[in-house]
DNA sequence: TCGCTTT
């Protein structure tokens, strides 16, 4: 049992036990103050609460905002450079030649000779000799018509042309690449030796994405003989065997996996034609890229097509893809560095940390529609929101690296098939993870970068769904404020004035900052406020929105397993 | 700074 669980309710047995059942689980106790958490200004003006002042030199009204800009440029003032410069080039290779398409989706690519973009996936039949199988295969895997990313990706890796393509969250970039893919991979592995072994290599930053990138390459592959493999330790140890080797025709991996499996010698990627690198400028960070690099170098093969995918590729990193990259295309969709529009976004001003915590509760208590997903900023604070929660009665469940391998699965399946209805998590599930149905993603934790707000809340609002976030913030997270604050007003979101004239913080300003732990006594007093007298209600409203949802997740758990036989 | 990545 947690020993914090058991301080925090001042001694009182914590037994997860009692909480099996709904009933009187809340009596008694206290509904909180509903004014208690700061409601977001409503005005222009800067709240007097947030001393934003401390964090930069010089204040909203000094003139060093233009100054400012006069700096060495940041990542995110080049992104926007890079943009208008390209714009400014003229509408070479622009395929949005009637201006009737929302800029939201406008669709823009920038290299040599850009071939055409499709408009149905049929089309591929005829214009790439695309299997009429594989074709058959999209269209039960629920792709009905081309998204912008794929209407122009899948003809430029079909043309074998390398590739940055920068594209919204849930806008169907891993079928932009596992198609083509698909298509060009020729007779599935067989002993002949131009064939032999892996010919198209996904890199992934994270297991649960690896997974998930191979259950959709299941689905295509349905009814033909190719193999596709995620690289664990039960798989590569399959792969000792040469002759098992050879029948392998799609490898996904995460970076160090990859690695260590080249380093004994049980993959080689002489014969790799395709290589792509998911959440790209994730894989191109420090602490990734020099195994990026080994990876690159190991793919040997002369016609090596590579491509890089994310939502967001800061220039400085893109610039890093483009010592690799050979005649690129760049594709972007819709707006650097905004949202999907189909996200309400709100930015919640908490106070303090007991006010997040509060806030937290009064959502709950205010009745929520899972699946929700929570992101924290550390494992630490996950687990001890975990059990916060837990103590509310709520179903819910945490996932973090410090979880075993099983347990990760095992939480991820739980929460797809709608038998965790609020998941806290790290920055684990921020990227890639399709959770179709999610409602809601709170940021409890504010992000620390804009990619990383990007990310973690375009884990809903997928595939043209509708989707919210409610991002908490404190006085202490002042100077990450603005430029998340950019990216609402970038997708159309309303957004106080006074967060877009914050002054940019330094990065030394920035890095100074510390968050500190969710305190005991903190989690002890917002508990004591309760969490509503209403949760029982919620509660059913809950548990029928998680029958549906369950229904949906066994549907495509059975879809995987057929494409697995 | 922390998060993530083999055994």
């Amino acid at each position: 049992m947690d020993a914090f669980a058991l301080l925090s309710r001042g001694g009182a047995q914590f037994d997860k036990k009692r909480f099996s059942k709904e009933v009187s689980l809340f009596n008694g106790r206290k509904r909180p103050d509903e004014h208690s958490v700061s409601k977001p200004p409503e005005t222009d003006e800067l709240p007097a609460e947030l001393d934003f002042f401390k964090y930069a030199e010089g204040g909203v009204h000094s003139g060093r905002a233009k100054k400012i800009k006069n700096e060495p440029r940041g990542m995110e003032d080049a992104d926007e450079a890079a943009d208008s410069e390209a714009e400014a080039s003229g509408s070479e290779g622009d395929v949005d030649a009637e201006h009737t398409m929302p800029t939201a989706h406008r669709i823009r690519c920038t290299g040599e000779e850009v071939p055409s973009p499709i408009t149905s996936f049929s089309e591929l039949t005829s214009r790439y000799s695309i299997p009429p199988d594989l074709l058959r295969n999209v269209a039960s895997a629920g792709y009905a018509d081309p998204t912008g990313v794929q209407t122009q990706g899948i003809p430029i890796m079909l043309e074998k042309r390398d590739m940055a393509a920068i594209a919204p969250t849930g806008s169907g970039k891993t079928l932009a690449f596992l198609l083509p893919i698909f298509g060009l991979l020729g007779a599935p592995g067989r002993s002949a030796a131009k064939q032999a072994g892996a010919r198209a290599l996904i890199v992934s930053p994270t297991r649960e994405l690896a997974q998930q990138i191979h259950n959709e390459a299941l689905k295509l592959a349905k009814g033909r003989k190719w193999k596709t493999v995620v690289l664990n330790k039960a798989t590569a140890n399959a792969l000792r065997d040469k002759a098992a080797r050879r029948k392998v025709d799609l490898i996904v991996s995460t970076p160090l996996s990859l690695v260590s499996a080249l380093e004994e010698g049980i993959v080689d990627l002489d014969n790799i034609r395709h290589l792509i690198l998911d959440e790209a400028d994730r894989l191109l960070e420090e602490g990734f890229l020099k195994q990026i690099e080994e990876i690159l170098a190991g793919c040997s093969h002369p016609e090596l097509q590579k491509a890089v995918f994310s939502a967001t590729l800061p220039a400085a990193v893109e610039a890093i893809a483009n010592t690799f990259l050979r005649r690129p295309i760049r594709v972007i969709v819709g707006l650097k560095d905004s949202a999907t529009d189909t996200i309400q976004q709100e930015l919640l001003f908490c106070g303090s940390e007991i006010g997040k915590l509060q806030a937290l509760h009064n959502l709950v208590a205010d009745g929520i529609q899972p699946p929700v997903l929570i992101f924290v900023q550390s494992i630490e604070r996950a687990t001890e929101l975990f059990h916060e929660l837990l103590y509310d009665g709520l179903n819910v469940d945490v996932v973090h690296s410090d979880r075993s391998k099983a347990q990760r699965e095992e939480t991820v399946r739980r929460f797809r098939r709608g038998e965790v209805w609020v998941l806290v998590a790290t920055e684990l599930m921020a990227r890639g993870m399709d959770f179709k149905g999610v409602n809601l993603v709170v940021n409890y934790d504010f992000p620390q970068t804009v990619q990383s707000y990007i990310h973690r809340i375009g884990r809903t609002g997928r595939a043209g769904r509708q989707g919210k976030a409610v991002t908490y913030f404190t006085k202490e997270d002042a100077p990450y404020i603005k430029s998340v604050a950019n990216v609402l007003k970038a997708s159309g979101q309303e957004v106080p004035q006074y967060m877009l004239d914050l002054p940019k913080p330094s990065k030394l300003k920035k890095r100074e900052l510390k968050r500190r732990p969710i305190e005991r006594k903190d989690i002890a007093r917002a508990a004591g406020a309760g969490v509503g007298r209403n949760l029982a209600n919620r509660r059913r409203d809950m548990i029928s929105a998680s029958k549906r949802r369950k229904v949906e997740g066994e549907k495509a758990e059975k879809e995987v397993a057929l494409a697995e036989e």
